[in-house]
Order: C-alpha cells, then sequence, then structure tokens
DNA sequence: CCCCGAGCAGAAAACGCTTTCTTGTTGACC
DNA sequence: GGTCAACAAGAAAGCGTTTTCTGCTCGGGG
C-alpha cells in the first residue's frame, strides 16, 4: 500500500524510506551522482521503480532555478504565420528536452507585455512573436525579459536578438514580377495597421514607387485573414488596377475566391499574388504566386537564438535576416490590355 | 542599488525588508487577506511597486501544489485540426487564468505516455488529443494522468470525460448527399491507419454500404495531408467514382488540385467532399463541400471538462459527442452519365 | 600504533513562497 | 482591576527537490 502522507503523490522521501537511505542519496542516484555505492545505487533504484517514483518538476525547478520551459508570445494563434513559428519553435526546442508554453494576446496590444511578464517568470526564456506594442514599451520591458528573442521585430534595447524577414524585398520583388509581366497599374490590399512587418512592406513599396515613376500603385486599407481579401473586391475592381498584392496568401485566397463569384479570371483578367507561402498556396486553383518565407525555420532559429542565450548568458546572439524568395505559380500571367475600372 | 543576494532576482525577503515587516505579511498583503493593518498593507505595497516585485510563481506552485498550468499532447501540431482544438482551448483557458503546455508527438505513439506524463507533472491538468496509443495502453496510463480529458477517444478508464466527434455519421450524411446528387460510384480516401477518427469514418462507410447496397463504394489508401490527395488522383481516375470523399479538408484540397492539373472539372466530372470545415475550405475554388466539426468549440469545452474535474474532484463529467453538419458548396453536383475508367 | 586523507552517506540548508502556529497586545466585560 | 477573547504580526514549518556541509569509516603511510 504505497501512499505519501501528504499529497496524495510519492516522492523522494517515499522511494528513501523504501530503500532504506536519505533523501540526499535518492537525489544522487536519480542524478547519476557516481559517488553512491553500487550496490547501494541499484537497492534505490529498485524502489524507486517499485514505486513509479518520477520526481517532482516544480520542486525541481525551484532548486534549480530552471524550468526547462520557454514561453512564445504571438498576437493570434489563428494565424497560419505564428502557428508555423510555434511549430518550429516547439519541435527544435523539444529537441533539447525544453517544453513550450503558449501565450495569445489577441491582438490586444496592452495586454502584451503583461503576458509576456508572466510567462517569462514562469519560463527560461522568451520569444516574443511581432508584438503589436509600441517602440517605447518594447525598449523598456525587454531587458526584464531577457533571455529574449524577438521575431519580426527589433529594439534598441541590448542583448535582445531579432529575427527579420525582409518583407520591403520581398514585397519589391513581387512587384517587379509584375512589371515584367507588363501590368502597369498595381494595387496593394494592406495588412493590419499595427502590424511591422505590415511597414516593412509599405516601405519596401515606397522604395519601388521611387525605381519605377510610371507604375500606378494603389494603396487599399485591409487585414489579414479570408475576409479581407474576399470584402476587398470591389475596392480591387475599383482601382482599375490588374496585379494585386495581397498582405498575405490568407487575404490573397479570400480575393480570388471573390473574384470567381464575380466571374472574373485569375491571371486572364487580374493577377493575384499572396505573402508567405503557407502549405495551403501550391493547392489553390490556380496555384498562387507568393514570396516563400521560411517560416519554420524562423521557429527553429529562435530556439537557437534563445538556447544561445540561456546557455551561456553573454553570447551576444547578433540576429539575422532573412530573404523571401519569390515563388512564381499560375496566379500571375501576362497584363491584358489597360483596363479601365469595372464594376460588379 | 536593488539587489538580491542569491538569485539576482528580487524576491519576497527583499520586499519585507524594505517595509520593515515578516516575510509573512508581505505574502499576505499580496494575496489580499484582510487581517493585515490598513497602513501596514500600503507600505508594503509601496515597498513591492517600488521594486518592482513580482511574485515567483514556481516558488509559489510548490507551496500551493498547483501550477496554474495545463498540458496539451497532439499528434501532430501542423494538422489543422489540432491547431484548432489547441487555439480554442488555450483562449478558454486563458480566460480562467491557465495557461498551456504544448507537447507534440510527432505522430510517435511511442513517446506518447511518456510526453504526457512529463507534461502532467509540470501542470494541474492533461488534455490528450487523438492519441494513437493502443486503447490497453491508454486505459492503464489515464489514471495517473488525471485530471484528463480525451478528444476524439474513448476509455474505459474511470472518471475521464471524452469529446468524440461523430466522424461516422458525418460520414454518412456525406455519401447520402452524393447518392443524392445521383452518384452511384463512390471512393473514400482514407486517413492514416493508426488514427481513431479514420477508423469512425470506415465504420460509417460500412453502415452506409448496408443501407445502400446498389452503390459502389472504393477504398483506397490515403493519409491526412495534401500530398496524399495529389498523388491519389491517379487512383481515383481508376476506381471509376464519380463521388470522392476525401479524408479531410486537406485531402479535398490535394485532390482537387490534381484533378484540375488534368484539366478535370470540379464537379463537372468528379464531386469532391472534405471534412471539417477549415476555414480555408469556404476559399477554395470550387468552395469546397464538406462536414462542418466545431472544432475549436471542442478546444473550448475540453477546457470546461477540465476545469471542472480540476476544481472538484468527483464531478464526474460525462464528456459528449458532436455531430458535424453538411455544409453544402460547389465542389459536389449532379453526376454526369455512369464513367468508365480513364487514364492520365 | 597513530594520524591523516579519501570516500561515502546522512543531516541540514537552500530555493521562494504560503500557511499554520505562536506570541504579544489591546479592548471588553464582569 | 483582572481575566479572557479577539486580533494582528512575527516565527517557523512546510512544499519536493538539490547541494553543501559534516561526520564517520576505512586504508595507507609514517
Amino acid at each position: 500500500m504505497v501512499r505519501k502522507s501528504a499529497s496524495g503523490r510519492i516522492g523522494i522521501a517515499d522511494v528513501a524510506v523504501k530503500a532504506g537511505v536519505s533523501h540526499a542519496t535518492v537525489s544522487r542516484v536519480m542524478n547519476g551522482n557516481f559517488t553512491v555505492d553500487p550496490e547501494i545505487a541499484a537497492r534505490v533504484r529498485a524502489a524507486a521503480a517499485e514505486l513509479k517514483y518520477q520526481p517532482n518538476p516544480v520542486g525541481r525547478s525551484l532548486a534549480l532555478g530552471k524550468t526547462d520551459t520557454i514561453g512564445i508570445v504571438v498576437p493570434d494563434l489563428a494565424n497560419p504565420t505564428f502557428q508555423a513559428i510555434l511549430r518550429g519553435l516547439s519541435r527544435a526546442a523539444a529537441q533539447d528536452g525544453y517544453r513550450v508554453l503558449i501565450a495569445d494576446s489577441f491582438e490586444v496590444s496592452s495586454e502584451e507585455s503583461i503576458l509576456a511578464g508572466e510567462a517569462r517568470r514562469r519560463c527560461d526564456g522568451l520569444v516574443l512573436c511581432a508584438p503589436r506594442m509600441s517602440d517605447a514599451e518594447l525598449e523598456e520591458i525587454a531587458p526584464s525579459l531577457r533571455p529574449l528573442v524577438l521575431i519580426n521585430r527589433t529594439t534598441a534595447a541590448a542583448g535582445v536578438p531579432s529575427l527579420v524577414v525582409d518583407y520591403g524585398q520581398g514585397v519589391q520583388d513581387i512587384a517587379e514580377h509584375l512589371v515584367d509581366l507588363g501590368h502597369s497599374r498595381l494595387a496593394f490590399l494592406a495588412g493590419p495597421p499595427r502590424s511591422a512587418s505590415n511597414n516593412l512592406r509599405l516601405q519596401g513599396l515606397e522604395a519601388f514607387k521611387a525605381a519605377h515613376p510610371q507604375v500606378q500603385v494603389t494603396m487599399l486599407e485591409g487585414g489579414s485573414d479570408f475576409n479581407t481579401g474576399h470584402e476587398a473586391v470591389d475596392a480591387v475592381l475599383e482601382s482599375g488596377a490588374t496585379g494585386i498584392l495581397a498582405f498575405n496568401d490568407l487575404v490573397a485566397m479570400g480575393l480570388m475566391s471573390g473574384l470567381h463569384e464575380r466571374g472574373l479570371d485569375v491571371p486572364g483578367d487580374i493577377s493575384v499574388t499572396g505573402f508567405d507561402d503557407i502549405p495551403f498556396a501550391k493547392y489553390t486553383t490556380p496555384a498562387l504566386t507568393t514570396a516563400a518565407v521560411p517560416i519554420t525555420e524562423l521557429g527553429e532559429q529562435a530556439w537557437h537564438q534563445l538556447r544561445a542565450l540561456i546557455r551561456n548568458e553573454e553570447s551576444d546572439a547578433p540576429g539575422s535576416r532573412y530573404q523571401p524568395r519569390l515563388e512564381v505559380r499560375a496566379s500571375t500571367g501576362p497584363a491584358k490590355a489597360a483596363r479601365t475600372a469595372v464594376h460588379g
């Protein structure tokens, strides 16, 4: 009848009693300390096995000052981009014996720093994913969150590496591709206003416009999901553009679906591009031209940076920059003769 | 110069010293215990604020015997179904102040029980999502994992509620729908062999076949992702079926993409159905007919069941059963005249 | 034969918090 | 004015580990 007095669970004390040794010896055996007599060690191991003893990680964490857990804060777990990052992070961390705790801020930027703080205190490190908070706030709380790795955001705070995707370059590549196909009237379906990655895209487009003054680029309000694209059909048609750069693949899919409902052909009438190259992009009809971001790898790299920070506090990791790769598929094609605004 | 001797972080002791009171009093104040003189409480609060004191959750967890964290074990974080469950679970748990720790078994069923045990020990409860392990193994470890909630799996072990989706009924509904459209030759693109939900679908199809002996139903090997569907085009065409039930929406999308490449029209030549109604299903071209599973709600309900278990150990929650809802869209249509096997 | 170092295991402190137990003070009631 | 209840705050005991410190025993060398 194995039973622990208080908690109901069996602890190190039970094993110690059963093996007729002290707590300390049990601990030593469980941690592979070789300064224990082999015969006693065997007895302890036998007792532990018989009682199905499993060390309590909370007690262990308190004594060791580490939890073998990292946290990740994302603005929206429904977004495939963040899901992919989470997946890459989780997989990489698991290989080193770390688990991941997730915190979803639901795009409420005011909650972000509290959430991040709470998560950080339970973990050995934190990944802050595309935070929506202001630069000032980020810089202020960053030091208290270290070891910290940023994704798609940078900060002036010291010792905080960032992994950023060069959305500006990516969007320029896409625009160039459309121009090469003969499109001279483009439109950009923007993303969430607070998103740093959206700003990078806008900067990229400014650079593009400067280099191609003859191309007309219309800016349209937007968001980051299907509906944004689906509901933007009217605005897109009114713009008269023949080449549409959607904020991401989801928006592009929503847009294509809306265009299809109106009886318009992609890319015959209008060319559409996405961004991210989520797995679905290859299987839309027509397959989506997009800029591929090695997003799972980003999560993986985030772990590697964080691991370096956790292991030796002073590895001032530099962070790195990822170049999207243009992925030309069937949703873009040669421009028709110049169109004028079309309704419904 | 605020600095804690050992850990570098400031603890309850620092606040106590600064406020000129004992540790106990600080703890009482921080936990809203009203048996403290208001004036002293104010002093403590001021000290805590000035030092930016934040209680260490690990110490707290050890003392209280709870972590305010729950775990979820999924077979594959890349699967949109599990992502949606995770999202619903995380959101619901967050509203009650709980966080979630994720564990991905990467479809390695032998790792599952170890992973589950480790996760459970760090948490107050566990959600086991479509576990791939055997019934025997599940029943054996279930008691040690309680409070435990199962998703898409049941067990004879006591006090373990399950949330299951009636995939059998769903697949029958879809098949009926195709028959109503005049299809008499169907094919089922199966999912992963170890998946319990796949078995439920197969049982549903058996029931369907019994009720409709005149309908021919071909079984095809499969999987759960895009590629499965894309690579199944040949097998599908050889089967001569005009109505295809894909294991899930991903497989259906892969299949539609493959059919499109072969120049076949959906639903003109072949009708295709999915399962799950992931957000993408509405935006494929043609929009996908599928069986909608309230998957995010499933995650939410999982939390509610788990919460009941955590709060009063003896609330023997019954678990519940979810009925998929047929969602007819544009990927299914009237059958053409009977086709014979077509190649290439 | 005695002393000292090495080696091994138990005792105890530490990790940071909560909570019970204890003590000292105050106020009320007889 | 004395006794006792009520109460507020400090002391200390946990929670389950790890790890340092201490002490004991044994073997070897002087």
